[in-house]
RNA sequence: GCCCGGGUGGCGGAAUUGGUAGACGCGUCGGAUUCAAAAUCCGAUGGCAGCGAUGUCGUAAGGGUUCGAGUCCCUUCCCGGGUACCA
């Protein structure tokens, strides 16, 4: 059924056009190396590309003129092969079916095709299949080999049969159990194995030459065999399948195809680019033609390069076919001799930094990078790849809600209303809940409530506008929230009092500058030289804010710019020194107030046109380290050691020993160990006198 | 099921990658200011015991390595995301 209207889905065989990825499959898949990507999003290209090595096969089929080809990454374990898996699609089929199988064959055919990818999914459990009747015989020890068909063997991946090896591959295992098969295992399992198939590594048994092998030297050898024998070969597959690219709707790029006596012929470069046709019918068409065959005078045309009556292709191209090089467009909007400026493609591209959701992770980003590809190889672009840098934002989910479950006028615990009929949510406010152990209860009994921010949704009613948020707190504070809630990867519920605390720091720091409006003529910036403890907060606020704007840690670099401020907020005067550095650093996040500031310290010219401040490793010196001195691992008291003496070894574990509270543990005891860290710790072994 | 993340106060999150767990913010409590409130300021704030010094427990649970573990190793539980028989 449809999604919109709950029509009924039916398939259909249809022309369609196909984008050929596979043949990048290779280079898409070894060119994620030298990408700046969080490793688990290569790991989900490489899964999806899905190399795998291995022997393409084939197997005569007794008494027919014909072989069945199959794929398998495991052709050391062909001993073991006991029977015989076609695709019910496999072409094969109809042709090997014995008279006696044909009915329950039809039958199962039949089936197959009714069932949906979903439901075939859902069957999964139970693994179906009917014998075809036929024999084929097993290159490698001549044996008879029952070819069945099923579901869970798949036409289009591979050659769409398989050699089924139920003593190494938990699927054959299955079904050769469901269908009284025989089983042989060509791998010695470990002695504390107990369990079915067996695909992990080990010597090779009942395997005739292969005995006493192990997995790689196995393979290798019956690859060789089958190779001198001609029954197979090393083989490569991939899990990726080209690309379905065109679609029966109007809204999308036409294909720039004419079809002249029936073949198709690209439009001409000077013909470019192909428009869509004003037509007053955008629905989807009876028959299942595009919409765009509606519009005949812009389907009929001539081939200009012959004067031949020709007919335009109708089916228009998908989304992707902007997504997939927009950030190229975007270099030269204007450009019209080509995609992009060749010049400001060398100068912009690859995009340094590329933010989106993990959603992307395998569409879109690896359809991008194959155009690209594709682009590179015409000579379009100068880069291999499209993105050097990606980062996955986390979402925003909505305010944490708490919600106790009402059932026939009582309360009951969120767990037991699970599953129970005629359940009223009742939305708790975060006085009425308390923590009991790890989870929460209404305040003063032992009913659990549900504690959870969720997706922001319309029908759930917990979107935050944030046009609502910039009309009540300024856009600074949005945007200063957004990135003091968290890491930029993760997800994050939104919190409005959170907003108001970042609201109340830039409040803070105004009146820093500026005091209290109250009060008159209060600027607070002063032309004195600054001394070296202000010097010091703001050097190590320039350094943790550099480092980790750098790391894209703002949520950190905003702590640090708090931090100046609870520090600075302490003087009488904020020197012009001081000052304007920290302007600068605050300008990132907090772009309109920090202009505002810098402007009202007497600067004509926006500040975007400085230079970052940079920190000196002067000014972060302190005249002394702190060491905490422990007594076996336990901090028991710390100690302050003047900056020149604190590498001393001698110096400071004497001092350590001094310390009032470690001399109470000295007493009765012997020192086993002493352990000085340099400017980090003290540690003391000791044991009881004995 | 498999793969990838993750589990730290009442909450969002810090922790230089093995060296003082809880930075910063929110919330809460107490105080100042105020006729009152808002705003602001000061102080306290992981649990338990204690007036306090201090002690003790504490980073999902259990075990291990180490002078020292939120961080490393093993086992288990829970949450989030992805994926679906790929031979």
């Amino acid at each position: 059924k449809s999604e919109v209207g709950g029509y009924p889905v039916v398939r259909k065989p249809m022309r369609q056009w196909v984008l050929k990825i596979t043949a990048y499959a290779d280079r898409l898949l070894e060119d994620l190396e030298g990408l700046d990507w969080p490793e688990s999003t290569k790991e989900m290209q490489r899964n999806w590309i899905g190399k795998s090595i291995g022997a393409e096969i084939s197997f005569e089929v007794d008494e027919h003129d014909a072989e069945i080809r199959v794929f398998t990454t495991r052709p050391d374990t062909i001993f073991g092969a006991t029977y015989m898996v076609l695709a019910p699609e496999h072409y094969l089929v109809d042709r090997i079916t014995t008279e006696e199988q044909k009915d329950a064959v039809d039958a199962y055919k039949e089936e197959a095709e009714k069932k949906s990818d979903l439901e075939r999914q859902e069957l999964s459990k139970t693994k179906t299949g009917v014998f075809t009747g036929a024999y084929a015989v097993n290159p490698a020890n001549g044996q008879r080999l029952p070819i069945w068909i099923a579901d869970y063997v798949l036409a289009h991946y591979g050659t769409g049969a398989i050699m089924a090896v139920p003593g190494q591959d938990e699927r054959d295992w299955e079904f050769a159990e469901a269908f009284d098969l025989p089983i042989v295992r060509t791998v010695e399992p470990p002695e504390d194995f107990d369990g079915k198939a067996y695909t992990g590594d080990g010597p090779a048994i009942n395997s005739d030459f292969l005995n006493g092998l192990k997995i790689a030297e196995a393979k290798q050898k019956i690859i060789e065999w089958l190779e001198k024998k001609n029954a197979g070969q090393k083989s490569v597959n991939y899990k990726l399948r080209d690309w379905l690219f065109s679609r029966q709707r109007y809204w999308g790029e036409p294909f720039p195809i004419i079809h002249v006596d029936g073949k198709p012929k690209a439009v001409p470069e000077s013909e470019l680019p192909v428009t869509l046709p004003e037509v007053d019918d955008f629905q989807p068409t009876k028959s299942g033609e595009p919409p765009l065959a509606r519009a005949s005078k812009w389907v009929d045309t001539v081939d200009p390069e012959t004067g031949k009556k020709a007919l335009r292709e109708t089916n228009t191209m998908p989304q992707w076919a902007g997504s997939c090089w927009y950030y190229l467009r975007y270099i030269s909007p204007n450009f019209d001799g080509g995609p992009v400026d060749k010049g400001e493609e060398d100068y912009w591209m690859p995009v340094d930094l590329y933010v989106g959701g993990s959603e992307h992770s395998v569409l879109h980003l690896l359809y991008a990078r194959f155009w690209h590809k594709v682009l590179y190889d015409c000579g379009i672009v100068s880069t291999k790849e499209p993105f050097q840098r990606l980062v996955h934002q986390g979402m925003i989910l909505g305010e944490v809600e708490y919600t106790a479950y009402e059932h026939d006028g009582k309360m009951v615990s969120a767990e037991k209303a699970e599953g129970m009929e005629n359940i009223k949510r009742v939305p708790l406010s975060e006085q009425d809940v308390e923590k009991k152990g790890d989870r929460f209860v209404m305040k003063g009994t032992d009913i659990n409530v549900d504690a959870k921010a969720h997706k922001m949704s319309k029908s759930r009613g917990n979107v935050i506008n944030p046009d609502d948020v910039v009309n009540t707190y300024g856009a600074d504070s949005l945007r200063l929230y957004e990135m003091f809630m968290g890491p930029l990867e993760q997800v994050k519920p939104w919190s409005t009092k959170g907003v108001e605390g970042v609201n109340r720091f830039l409040n803070r720091t105004w009146r820093l500058f500026f005091g209290d409006h109250e009060e008159e003529n209060t600027f607070r910036v002063s032309e004195e030289e600054p001394d070296t403890d202000q010097l010091r907060v703001l050097h190590e606020a320039i350094k943790k804010v550099t480092e980790d704007i750098e790391g894209m840690r703002f949520n950190t670099a905003i702590s640090a710019l708090m931090i100046f401020i609870n520090e600075a907020n302490q003087w009488d005067s904020i020197p012009r020194q001081v000052a304007e550095p920290f302007v600068l650093l605050l300008s990132p996040f907090s772009p309109h107030i920090a202009e505002e500031i810098w402007n009202r310290l007497g600067h004509s010219d926006s500040l975007a046109y400085e230079t970052w401040p940079e920190y000196n490793e002067e000014y972060l010196k302190s005249d002394t380290i702190e060491y905490p001195v422990q007594v076996n691992g336990k901090v028991r008291a710390t100690l302050i050691i003047p900056a020149e003496k604190s590498k001393e070894k001698e110096f400071v574990l004497a001092e350590a020993k001094k310390q009032e509270n470690i001399q109470k543990y000295l007493e009765d005891s012997d020192i086993v160990k002493e352990i000085f860290v340099p400017g980090r710790i003290v540690n003391l072994v000791i044991k009881p006198k004995s």
